[in-house]
DNA sequence: CGGCATATTGACCATGTGGTCAATATCACT
DNA sequence: AGTGATATTGACCACATGGTCAATATGCCG
């Protein structure tokens, strides 16, 4: 019983005490985050984060004075984070297709579902927290842009045959959001959610059923090599 | 300042004291709907209940021991409603085009933010509160079966051409689902949202264009007239 | 009008939250 | 080794929640 007596640890590495205020921001900031995905943005306490890292809520407190704000910026954060990811896997492929397929296969694939309870926290947090709504609606651009950006390439290529790139945008990511909702609450096979979500995609864009659900080519380039020159399409 | 010094009551009715058991939980009943409605299901709360009454947490407590059981039933209550009144909107007319083109119309307008929101809250709430997961399927699986039955409609009529509807309705439903999210957080001009909805739909039904956003001719028959016999379709 | 079943209250409890603040103990530096 | 800056603690506070329970007072019925 010389130092400590344990209590619960777990966090990234076996912290004791008075760590310098950088590693404890950062400390604070990962715990923060793996908690808001697997127990819920409303779950995300000065006390959990405390608990986890073996701390008091004050110390928490002292460094994150506004629970508020750090919901909002672990949101931020978390959908960022896995949108920066996404679309550096998607850009790999040159082609509007087989960008749109890497899109459709990485959003329909199983272990996404602590994400899509992220992006439910934000909607109905949003409902009657304008902060958290503008949040939601400024990645909900992001991904609309991204997708509108794939179509048009694929309309210039004639790949699709989409008259409006940004409405139909709009439609892809309403249905995705859709069925982040179904998987959130485990609806039906999870099995089928990829083509669930090409098929209507397909017919919007006037291609032949099945090409979103053709696992793409291995990528051309490397993914996320740090040099982000490629050519589009050809 | 004879009986009660008034507290706010805002309730059904001037509701004073010692009512009979059934009216008080038919009271508490209905502003807990309307608490939820407003304020949301992580919000509606004993107190809170109270409060809009002018009676004691108490007493609500009293007549609804337990606060989980009564999210949830308000929650079951409340979706099934609108799931009544829309369903018996669109039963009114005869053809699946028509029935659909309902559908979109009455679930695209403006005013269905509240229910909206009831729907995100509960796959908020879902991700881990099984019961809640369970009640929130089974209401989807409604709607589902639902639009399944008007595409197969449409489709031995020769009004629509789709190979799966159990799949297709699936599609549809999370479409659905995707603009009740973009609804919630205010995302875009809501003035849109039948276009958009419409229009991946008409794609994948093989339906011209515009089909399904012109609105239905006058109903055939009284809305709800308590009598639910008619035709279906010719 | 009086009595009584019971709807309703008020006062309590345990728990959880966000947040403050003086006091302590740890680590780096001389 | 001693010391000082400061990371960390523990003890508080106000508030909200779900829930319990004996006591009260209300309205119906004889």
């Amino acid at each position: 019983m010389s130092k400590r007596t344990g209590d619960e640890n777990g966090g990234t590495v076996g912290v004791r005490r008075r760590l310098p205020p950088e590693k404890r921001r950062e400390a604070i900031a990962v715990t923060a985050q793996q908690l808001a995905l697997t127990e819920g943005l409303q779950n995300l306490t000065h006390r959990n984060i405390a608990a986890r890292l073996g701390v008091t809520h004050a110390l928490v407190v002292h460094y994150e004075p506004s629970i508020e704000s750090l919901r909002l910026r672990v949101y931020q954060d978390l959908l960022q984070a896995e949108f920066v990811t996404l679309t550096s896997h998607v850009a790999r492929y040159p082609t509007a297709v087989h960008k749109l397929s890497e899109l459709i296969r990485l959003t329909s694939r199983p272990g996404r579902e602590d994400y899509a309870g992220v992006w439910l926290d934000g909607w109905s947090l949003g409902r009657r927290h304008p902060e958290t709504a503008d949040a939601v609606r400024l990645m909900m651009d992001r991904w609309q842009a991204m997708v509108a950006a794939i179509l048009e390439q694929g309309n210039s290529h004639g790949d699709f045959d989409v008259p409006g790139a940004d409405g139909c945008a709009w439609e892809i990511i309403a249905l995705l959001d859709g069925f982040n909702a179904h998987t959130v609450v485990g609806y039906r096979d999870p099995g089928q959610y990829r083509e669930r979500i090409a098929a209507p995609i397909e017919a919007r864009l006037n291609v032949t059923p099945g090409t979103l659900t053709k696992d793409p080519p291995p990528p051309p380039q490397k993914p996320a090599d740090g040099a982000p020159r490629q050519q589009e399409e050809q």
